[in-house]
DNA sequence: CAATAGGAAGTTTTT
DNA sequence: CTTCCTATTG
């Protein structure tokens, strides 16, 4: 027995081998008891690389690991983590012609997969039928959905679109056209990848059995959150030694939308019913006003979650506070004011957080961090990897890994002067009917202008000084950045500040010495380019600014969540019982990452002068008053100089008055 | 056919 | 704030 752990965790560490399901509340120590169980197994002679834990986010993935190797020692970074996608995409380039695939496919992140969709698109829609078709971003997010709710075409419209019923035929052989587009240039988008190994992996015995042992454990984190094929890779995975750990809470089931269904985890005995389950439930990270109005939040749910969180912590402590402020402007302000003071108040930035329901939320506050200069890093919303700039180097390097990759190309040719969509077209035809080999030849110019001709030999010039010689990914990087450097610099009017963004890249690409593997990795794990130039720096403390999603699994000190109003929290868009559920248990996931305080923000006007009222969740509370404290921030542009003083109210912290005075 | 400017409209959450 | 579409000019 471990002294550390509780008797429940101990039960989960010391477990025989063989299915268990542990069912853990918020801030029960999962982490915790899983590292444990990790070092156990070790202990008892299962090699670190031989167990293999899954996740669905790369943060759960990250934060696993991190913690494993931080605890124990070194051993633990040749255990096999990641997310789902990852995994896949690692026994895919494995096994790939046992699909039937091209070892070197491209793997597709959203924005490509939409460009295939598009093309589907354009082959089916003719200019008649054009009118009110749905967009291409609309088809996209319909297949995919189709595919992780694993529910038919049709049925998904009538449930979503019921406007498209009419076209339902129309649709589906877009989707056709958008598999087949897939397939002839070799490439996966996200969905393909587990679509590939759970058809490898229930086809193939052989597989399995090498599967089985290669990884003679399978660990599964925030398993409510996998949808019905990711369980089902899982459960493959462990089809012939049964020894699976899954740990899940489906209090905390937030990624519906993508298809992760409590079911999962209830059925998990059903698929095993030799499974032993084990609950978790003594809360170590919050106090227990905090877990009053978690508890509280889920209470009001039609939903029956059966447990209670509650703290093992004793002391006394602040109930969670609301205030309530006009706009998003005085919001921004007040929380970045707070976070000042809390730092002055001798807390590290590290210990706080503000979280939020969409990226783009934390808009106002990055501008008052800068301004007040309190470092922060953003989790969730927009990626390096989306930056046009990155993009298009990206697109020339993915050319040359796989030369079938046609938006890729699409998107360098049109980079080049006098080249634009019909060009480009045209010289993709060329260069596919030839191979993809480059000839300096007169068959390729036929009929193009002087200029076109040059701007094509230009770049193509440029791909063939790379990819006829072997390279290192960084001297492909350099030879293709002084290609693309005019380019950037005639494109954009912050070139300078663009080029700082391939020093980033450059540094990634060091990493990898294969070029596919660089890519690869680039798009299942995409980083922030700031975080990495940052990471050469000393290990500065900053303040998480993260959307809730990407918060899961993770703890501070002091925890701020923003817009705690209706439209967005729940989120405007939502319409069925079950989603407004799902937005309950996000505003439960965001409350419960709190240990010590709570500052529930809820401006009365969202943008555009829209005027809201504060979140249902916390509104529909009973005992509202005894749970939350309700505080009012006044307008201070309302306020004359010498109405100032009057307007201290003696219940707010003096030194918060003060700043909010001065920093004004 | 390419390039450009200017207006319009759409913005969850993750891999 | 951005991408998307359209009209106009070269």
């Amino acid at each position: 027995m471990d002294a550390d752990l509780n008797e429940a965790q101990n039960q989960v560490v010391f477990a025989p081998k063989g299915p268990i399901l542990v069912v853990a509340g918020a801030g029960t120590g999962k982490t915790k008891t899983l590292v444990h169980k990790l070092a156990h197994l070790v202990e008892t002679g299962i090699s670190p690389e031989s167990i293999l834990l899954l996740t669905f986010t790369r943060r759960a993935a990250k934060e696993m690991l991190g913690r494993a190797t931080r605890i124990l020692d070194n051993r633990m970074m040749a255990v096999r983590g990641g997310t789902f996608h990852s995994f896949c995409h690692f026994f895919l380039r494995k096994y790939a012609n046992a699909v039937s695939l091209d070892s070197n496919f491209t793997i597709l992140d959203e924005e490509d997969t939409t460009g295939f969709v598009g093309m589907a698109r354009e082959q089916v829609v003719t200019n008649a039928t054009k009118l009110r078709f749905p967009k291409k971003e609309t088809l996209a997010e319909i297949f995919s959905s189709c595919f992780n709710l694993q529910i038919s075409l049709e049925k998904y419209l009538q449930k979503e679109y019921p406007m498209f019923l009419g076209i339902t035929k129309e649709i589906q052989e877009i989707k056709t056209k958008f598999n087949d587009l897939k397939r002839k240039h070799n490439a996966l988008d996200f969905d393909d990848l587990l679509e590939f190994t759970k058809h490898l992996l229930m086809s193939d015995e052989s597989i399995r059995e090498r599967m089985a042992k290669t990884y003679e454990y399978i660990l599964v984190d925030e398993y409510q959150d996998t949808n019905r094929i990711q369980a089902h890779i899982a459960c493959l995975l462990a089809s012939v030694h049964q020894n699976i750990l899954v740990v899940g809470d489906d209090a905390q089931c937030i990624y519906g939308f993508r298809g992760a269904n409590v079911h999962n985890m209830l059925d998990f005995p059903k698929i095993f019913p030799n499974a032993q389950i084990i609950q978790l439930t003594e809360n170590y990270r919050s106090v227990q006003p905090i877990l009053n109005l978690a508890n509280a939040v889920l209470e009001s749910s039609t939903e029956n979650y059966k447990k209670k969180l509650i703290s093992s912590h004793k002391a006394h402590s602040q109930i969670p506070f609301l205030i309530q402020m006009e706009s998003l402007e005085e919001e921004a302000e007040w929380i970045s004011s707070k976070l000042l003071e809390l730092y002055e108040e001798g807390n590290s930035f590290g210990e706080m957080a503000v979280l939020f329901r969409s990226g783009y939320s934390s808009h106002l506050l990055e501008v008052q961090c800068n301004a007040k200069k309190i470092p922060y890093r953003k989790f969730g919303g927009k990626k390096f990897l989306d930056l046009a700039h990155i993009k298009d180097m990206i697109a020339y390097l993915k050319v040359i890994e796989n030369p079938r990759d046609i938006l890729s190309w699409n998107r360098i040719l049109l980079l080049e002067d006098q080249i634009g969509k019909k060009y480009a077209q045209v010289l993709y035809k060329r260069l596919e009917s030839n191979e993809y080999r480059w000839k300096d030849d007169s068959i390729f110019f036929l009929g193009l202008p002087e200029k076109t001709g040059l701007s094509f030999s230009k770049l193509m010039k440029c791909l063939d000084s790379v990819s006829t010689m072997t390279h290192t990914s960084n001297q492909i990087m350099e030879t293709i950045f002084t290609h693309y450097l005019p380019v950037l610099e005639a494109n954009y009017d912050d070139f300078e500040k663009r080029k700082n963004d391939f020093e980033a890249l450059t540094l990634l690409s060091k990493q990898e010495a294969k070029l596919s593997d660089f890519l690869s990795n680039l798009i299942l794990n995409p980083v922030d380019g700031k975080e990495l130039i940052s990471a050469t720096d000393t290990n500065e403390e900053y303040v998480t600014l993260s959307t809730i999603h990407s918060a899961k699994g993770l703890e501070w000190k002091h925890v701020f969540t923003m817009q705690v109003v209706e439209g967005s929290l729940p989120y405007h868009r939502v319409r069925t019982t079950e989603e407004l559920e799902e937005e309950r248990r996000l505003f439960y996931v965001a409350i419960t990452r709190a240990k010590k305080a709570l500052y529930l923000t809820s401006p009365s006007f969202t943008d555009k002068n829209r005027f809201t009222s504060v979140s249902r969740f916390l509104s529909d509370l009973s005992e509202k008053n005894e749970l939350i404290d309700t505080l009012e921030v006044n307008k201070l542009e309302s306020l004359t100089p010498d109405k100032t003083e009057n307007s201290v109210d003696s219940r707010k912290d003096p030194f918060q008055n003060i700043q909010n005075y001065f920093l004004n």
